[in-house]
DNA sequence: CCGCTTAAAATGTCTATACAATAAGTCTAG
DNA sequence: CTAGACTTATTGTATAGACATTTTAAGCGG
C-alpha cells in the first residue's frame, strides 16, 4: 500500500500511520497545509490532494479556517462480498452445479412490484461437490430484462447471468437466520427445524426493481466474512 | 449529492449518472481527458479530478495512453453498518439496558491470542424494553487495553466502551446462524433449539488483536440490514 | 510475416498562482 | 459585557504549464 507513488501518496500514507499507531488521536488537529507544505518542502497542491484524499476516506474531518482534526473512529462496518457461487467454488476447488426446480410466469403480488405485471419465479438449487449448499428462491422482472424469457440458465445460474444482463444496479440485502421448514428442509437435505442462514437481496436498476431473491444456506456449511479496515484496504 | 459545488463536481456527478442509467455501458470507452476538456470548456486538471476520483469510487478503470473505460460492475458488495446497541434502541425508541452476568480474568487459552497471556473475559446480556435481544460473549486482551481492569460497563456496554478508548482499530466480521443451545437459551429466553443469528467480531490494533466477541441474536428479533448502490451513497 | 525500435497518445503527478468560501477570532460601539 | 462589524487564517477550487510514465500503434529491417 505505502508502494504507491509519488509525494502526494508519500504524505498521504505518513499521516494515515500516524492516525492508525495512534500517534495522533481522534479530535486532534493535524498542521495546516502550509506547515505540511513547508515539512516536505513541496507545493501546497501536493499536500491538499494528500489531506482532500484522507477526508474523503473518512480518517480526518477538515473545516475552513478551523483547520483539520483526526476524525472519531465510525460505527463498525463490515464490507460484506457475496460472493458468486460458481466462483466461490472455484477458489475452494469444489465442483457447483445448479439446477433450476422451479420456471414460472406469475403476475406479481403486492409488495415492492407493481400489481400484476409479469415476474418469472424461479427455484434453484445450488451444489458444491454435489451436496445441497443453497436453496435460492427468486423474482424476476420481466418487463427490466426481456431477455430473461429466453434465457435458459444451463450454464449460469439467474444469478450470474443477471450480473452480466443488468450493469451498475443497486442492491438492498437482509441477513438473518431462520429454522428450516418442510419444502426447503427437504431441498437441502436437513431435518425439519434446522438452523438456515438467511439472506434476501433485491435488486433495482434506473428507478425499478429488477430481481428479489431469497438464498438459503445451511447454517453449518455458510458464513459470511467481512474484514474491516479504517484503511478500506483494496 | 448532486448539489456539491464546482466544476469538477459537476462534470463528475454527470458521467456518473450516464453511466449509472446504462447510457455508458460497462467496457466502453469514455472521452479523453482533452476531449472533456473542451466539451466542458475548462482546465485538464479540472477534469482529472473528476475523473480520478471515479476511478477511485470503481465506476471507470483508467489506463494510460488506452483511455478510461466504464468498469464492469462489481461482484455484489454490501457495506454492513452493525450498529451501537444503545443508538440503535435510541433510533427505534426503546428502552436499551445491559447486565454484565460474568466478569474473570483468564489466561489466554490457544488460538488468535499469545497463549497465556492476561484476558478479560466478559459475558453480558442486552436488553430492548426490557426482553432480552442479544447475548454477549467478550474476551479481551488487557494488555491492549491496561484501562479495562478498572472499567465497570455499568454505564457503558463494553462494546460501546471499547470504542472510545481503542481508535481506529481494524475488525474481522463473521455472520453464521447456529441453534440455541442450553445455556444460551436460557439466557435469551428461548427454547432449545431455536435458531439464532450469530455474529463474531475480532479486532486489532497497532498488530496485537484487542478483543474478541460473539453475539448471538434470536432469529426472530434481529437481522443485519446493507444497502449496496454502486455510487456509495454516504 | 516476425520481432525490434520508435513515435505518439493518453493518463499521472507536480508546481505556482489566483481567488473564493467559510468561520474563528478581534475589535468597537453602545 | 454584549452585538455586530471587521479581519484573517485556513481550506476549496480552478488554471496553465511542465514533465514523467505507460502502452498502444506504427514503421522498418530481416
Amino acid at each position: 500500500m505505502t508502494r504507491d507513488q509519488g509525494i502526494a501518496a508519500a504524505i498521504h500514507d505518513e499521516i494515515e500511520r500516524l492516525i492508525l499507531n495512534g500517534t495522533w488521536k481522534p479530535g486532534q488537529r493535524i498542521p495546516t497545509e502550509l506547515e505540511l507544505t513547508a515539512r516536505y518542502d513541496c507545493a501546497r497542491m501536493t499536500v491538499h490532494k494528500a489531506l482532500a484524499r484522507l477526508a474523503e476516506r473518512g480518517l480526518i474531518v477538515r473545516r475552513r479556517r478551523a483547520g483539520s482534526f483526526v476524525a472519531a473512529p465510525p460505527a463498525e462496518q463490515a464490507v460484506l462480498t457475496i460472493g458468486d457461487f460458481a466462483e466461490e467454488a472455484a477458489r475452494t476447488g469444489q465442483r457447483y452445479t445448479h439446477e433450476i426446480l422451479l420456471r414460472s410466469e406469475i403476475p406479481a403480488p403486492a409488495g415492492d412490484f407493481t400489481t400484476g405485471e409479469p415476474l418469472l419465479l424461479l427455484h434453484c438449487l445450488h451444489r458444491f461437490d454435489a451436496v445441497p449448499a443453497a436453496w435460492e428462491e427468486r423474482l424476476i422482472r420481466i418487463a427490466a430484462v426481456p431477455a430473461v424469457r429466453t434465457a435458459r440458465f444451463e450454464r449460469e445460474a439467474p444469478g450470474t447471468w443477471l450480473l452480466r444482463h443488468v450493469p451498475w444496479s443497486q442492491a438492498e440485502h437482509e441477513i438473518s437466520a431462520a429454522t428450516a421448514e418442510a419444502g426447503v428442509a427437504r431441498r437441502l437435505n436437513l431435518r425439519r427445524g434446522a438452523a438456515l442462514l438467511c439472506l434476501r437481496r433485491r435488486t433495482w436498476h434506473g428507478g425499478g426493481i429488477v430481481t428479489d431473491v431469497r438464498l438459503s444456506f445451511p447454517a453449518e456449511r455458510h458464513r459470511f466474512t467481512a474484514r474491516f479496515s479504517a484503511t478500506t484496504e483494496k
